[in-house]
DNA sequence: AAAATATTGACACTCCACTGACAAAAAAAG
DNA sequence: CTTTTTTTGTCAGTGGAGTGTCAATATTTT
């Protein structure tokens, strides 16, 4: 688990951070658009570096998506402004960690490493179990009663969410943002679907329905 | 909650911090030596402040008693040497953060947000509690006397609008449209019918009316 | 290409938000 | 104090919104 999404339009820069991260050990998921990063499933990685100024829009845009959907994923911002006020915004929008181009290596490296070591704790949460359900978010596994339960993506994402928070109430928008995310809006029909599928694999009384809200996981 | 440890052996600079934290609301204690930084108990503490160099030893000496101890809290180094090696060295020794003199207090600021909001998730007002009765916004649950009492969703939003300003008087017209919402116009009498609701379900002595205006909801 | 998955739409069914009517209570008027 | 007027309490019936379910279509993956 040492996946990191870097988000960097500068084709030199981008080619030599990676290169260099690569050297150290890291996987690197160089992409040079927002566009491109949006697509990607946040779940895979441990961390995301991130540029200021993109050529489709704001880094820190993409930021606060992140930080909406609250998977607890560190954000490292990068920018070539030297302007304090962009330093401030972007850490006061839930960015973990700054750096000021141009920048040492070496200085990216060791606070990758903070970030990398911080994060590392809160993935020690990597079970989640109840009476006769576990789930393994590391390995991506659900087990009903010993026997292995295939899930899909969605239905992976859906049952975490859930099942991350028991007890707590989810709306279907809420759900749509984090488990979809902001650029698919998918009907809040979907969702019930794919409820449907959950309850059919792991049995209804884990879900519960909200009339008029959406669902909540009960343990 | 927002205490922060603040070790630094110069007074000028020293006192400035404190007072402009201080301002920011946070608790700040400030020593100027290791040994009675030393004294302290971390788990009091939500932020360590250290600056690299002290009279009496090094402050990354500090930092690795700190994080041997393994308690979890982040630490935040100053520095007055711009070496990329101390830098380095320090976030390698385990510091969360680093800060090179001189830097501007708005950047710490952010800083030391970003290692409160990281380590000290800060609760949410999600339970509004009253003798006999407790609310839960984030389980969209109410519990009178132990006990699960079912809400509808109109039911519960005209709760939790009440009960959120207990002793406040709501006229009809505020609360069609705080909890009914603009675009859609029921009739007044609606909410006389769902105060009725909440008086079979909860007991009458909750909620008070006030003639010619609405009702308000008394603890 | 085929297979697996995601999403939509349709239908039936349940439930509850809302209305309207009347009773009861309070306030105002006489 | 009595009567009239206004406001609120109460309840049952109904229409519509919300949901479960499944099949059909779109999309992605293999």
């Amino acid at each position: 688990m040492n996946q990191i999404l870097l988000v960097e339009d500068d084709p030199s820069l981008g080619e030599s951070l990676k290169s260099f991260l690569v050297k150290e050990g890291f996987n690197i998921d160089w992409v040079q658009q927002l566009s491109e990063a949006r697509k990607r499933d946040l779940m895979d990685y441990s961390l995301v570096i991130l540029d200021w100024m993109l050529p489709d829009g704001q880094g820190i845009d993409f930021l606060k998506e992140i930080k909406e959907k609250n998977i607890g994923i560190p954000v490292l911002m990068l920018t070539a402004r030297v302007d304090l006020i962009d330093k401030v915004l972007g850490l006061e929008s839930g960015a973990n960690d700054y750096l000021t181009k141009p920048f040492e290596p070496r200085e990216l490296l060791a606070r990758v490493r903070v970030q990398m070591r911080t994060s590392h704790k809160i993935e020690e949460i990597t079970l989640l179990e109840f009476s006769e359900l576990r789930i393994n978010l590391e390995r991506r596994e659900v087990l009903l009663q010993e026997s292995a339960v295939e899930m899909t993506k969605m239905e992976f994402n859906l049952l975490t969410l859930l099942a991350g928070s028991p007890g707590r109430a989810f709306s279907r928008e809420e759900i749509l943002n984090k488990v979809w995310g902001f650029e698919s809006y998918p009907s809040t029909r979907t969702v019930d679907t794919h409820i449907l599928q959950l309850r059919q694999k792991i049995g209804d009384n884990y879900f519960q329905t909200i009339r008029g809200i959406g669902y909540k996981f009960n343990a």
